[in-house]
RNA sequence: GGCCCCGUCGUCUAGCGGUUAGGAUCCAUGGUUUUCAUCCAUGUUACAGGAGUUCGAUUCUCCUCGGGGUCACCA
């Protein structure tokens, strides 16, 4: 069975880059009808926080990646690790290295100097007379002296380190009896059952390290892929400063999950020329040995022409119930299949959707400058008056084709052509020359509001003028 | 600096020894639309450089250059 993980340190919230190694992992476990777990790796109890924990569940919840059972935290297992640890001791895989931060330190500064590797030399290897005093060790794992460490990677193929140029006997448990990052990774990692490892390629140096650790366990070692960075666009790793990387910023910006998920799948990632994938597709078709090996620009232009994508083929009820969460109440409005048909075809994201509607719904109290100028001529306010007049004398002004017969009725009587009425019509129902049809926009506010708007627009050019 | 990874249009990518180097996005132009958007059509733009292997290299090998990652008692 194949098990993945995700395993994020709760520093802060789940950001594009976690999230597109969850989502290889996710695809990858469902594909294979595997699990895909949850580890939180908040043994560092100065830089953790709840509230981080707690933002990462959500983004997973708003975009639906399920992962199966119980939450691992690894803040709850030292005693696991003690007892690993202990192990390591006992078999003397492992040490205690009396050597202090400062005498380290100096050490570090001397190889330094002499432009050697810094490393730590291994005084405390093999050492069997008394221990100084008052100073905690610290654990150290006995790794190779020399030889190959080999990762496997199914992205990027084998990979071969020499352990001189790599290994030192790095510390496995600090001096307060914590354990360090790969130890504790490769103990879990192993523990859960975790066979299939997808992560960043930022862990590829981390690799040789863990490989020590199951290997001194004599734990299986997993299959590993290093999925390439994300990077920003000067080129650099994606990080928390470049903004935008806030998974549930997406949210509040108006991106669908899943229009971000099918983003995010594609960047590092492929299947020929196709470029929309359903989760369903998504679950099939994936395989993370077609991950791409080289890193990948982080640019949204293709996100929002996904977005738009989906909102388009979004059913309206849906939309409707989704815009609640950006303020518009639309679900019961009587007119909200002609409103949406007309507006998801232009809507980049839910918020300007939102937008949208807000701005046909409610009566405009000014008119853009530019929009009056070229709208408001020649004899465009008896055009409205008209208009106004015919709408007035018309009953039974339901669908888009009731007002739009008006309006044809007015341009053949006037003998003018659709645009003489279409402009300033457009300028007084919603304040500005854009937007959708405008028999649209009439049949969803209603004769009476159209009216109301009309009127607002006569009186409005009647005050500019006299003035 | 040591070690490791990477290098096809601006961006995301297809390609797996022989292709007019394909698609998508972006941009531009035209068409549709009373407007804007959508939609449709057309177009501009790429194999980092140099050797080698081969009848033939974007594809294989090496070198150079360029970019990135990582080198903790952080994860």
């Amino acid at each position: 069975m194949v098990v993945t993980r995700f395993a994020p340190s709760p520093t802060g919230y789940l950001h594009i880059g976690g999230l597109r190694t969850a989502l290889f992992s996710y695809l990858w476990a469902r594909k294979n009808g595997g699990k895909f777990v949850l580890r939180i790796e908040d043994t560092d109890k100065a830089r953790n926080s709840e509230e981080a924990t707690e933002a990462i569940l959500k983004a997973f919840e708003w975009l639906g990646l399920e992962a199966d059972g119980e939450i691992t935290y690894q803040s709850k297992r030292d005693d696991i690790y003690a007892k690993y640890i202990k192990q390591l001791l006992d078999e003397g895989k492992a040490y205690k290295c009396y050597m202090s931060k400062e005498e380290l330190a100096e050490l570090r500064e001397k190889q330094m100097a002499n432009k050697e590797r810094t490393k730590y030399d291994g005084r405390y290897r093999d050492f069997t007379g008394t221990p100084p005093e008052g100073v905690e060790p610290v654990i150290r794992i006995k790794a190779p002296l020399s030889g190959e460490i080999v990762v496997e990677d199914g992205v990027k193929g084998r990979i071969s380190f020499q352990a001189e140029d790599i290994l030192d006997d790095f510390v496995i448990a600090r001096a307060d009896g914590s354990p360090t990052y790969n130890f504790v990774v490769a103990v879990d990692d192993a523990l859960m059952g975790i066979n299939e490892v997808i992560r960043g390629d930022d862990h590829l140096s981390n690799t040789p390290k863990q490989i020590v650790v199951y290997e001194a366990l004599g734990f299986e070692i997993p299959n590993f892929y290093h999925v390439p960075m994300i990077h920003n666009s000067a080129g650099k790793k994606l990080s928390k400063r470049d903004g935008a990387t806030d998974v549930m910023a997406y949210k509040e910006m108006g991106y669908t999950p899943q229009a971000l998920l099918n983003f995010l799948v594609r960047l590092g990632w492929s299947h020929g020329d196709q470029e929309i994938f359903s989760m369903e597709e998504m679950i099939a078709l994936f395989n993370p040995k077609d991950i791409n090996k080289s890193a990948s620009i982080y640019n949204t232009e293709k996100l929002d022409w996904l977005n738009a994508h989906y909102i388009k083929n979004t059913p309206n009820a849906e939309l409707a119930e989704m815009l609640t969460e950006y303020g518009v109440m639309l679900t019961s409005h009587d007119k909200k299949e002609i409103l949406l048909d007309a507006l998801k075809e232009r809507a980049k994201t839910l918020k300007e959707l939102a937008t949208q509607v807000e701005e046909i719904v409610t009566t405009p109290t000014s008119y853009d400058a530019k929009a009056v100028k070229k709208a408001f001529k020649g004899n465009a306010i008896e055009v409205l008056n008209t208009f106004g007049a015919k709408l007035s004398a018309t009953d039974e002004l339901h669908l888009p084709v009731d007002y739009h017969t008006v309006m044809e009725s007015v341009v053949n009587e006037m003998e003018i052509g659709f645009g003489k009425i279409g402009q300033p019509l457009r300028v007084a129902l919603l304040g500005k020359l854009s937007g959708p049809g405008l028999d649209i926009v009439m049949a969803v506010i209603g004769k009476e509001e159209t009216m109301l708007r009309v009127a607002n627009a006569i009186t409005s050019q009647s005050v500019t003028s006299s003035v």
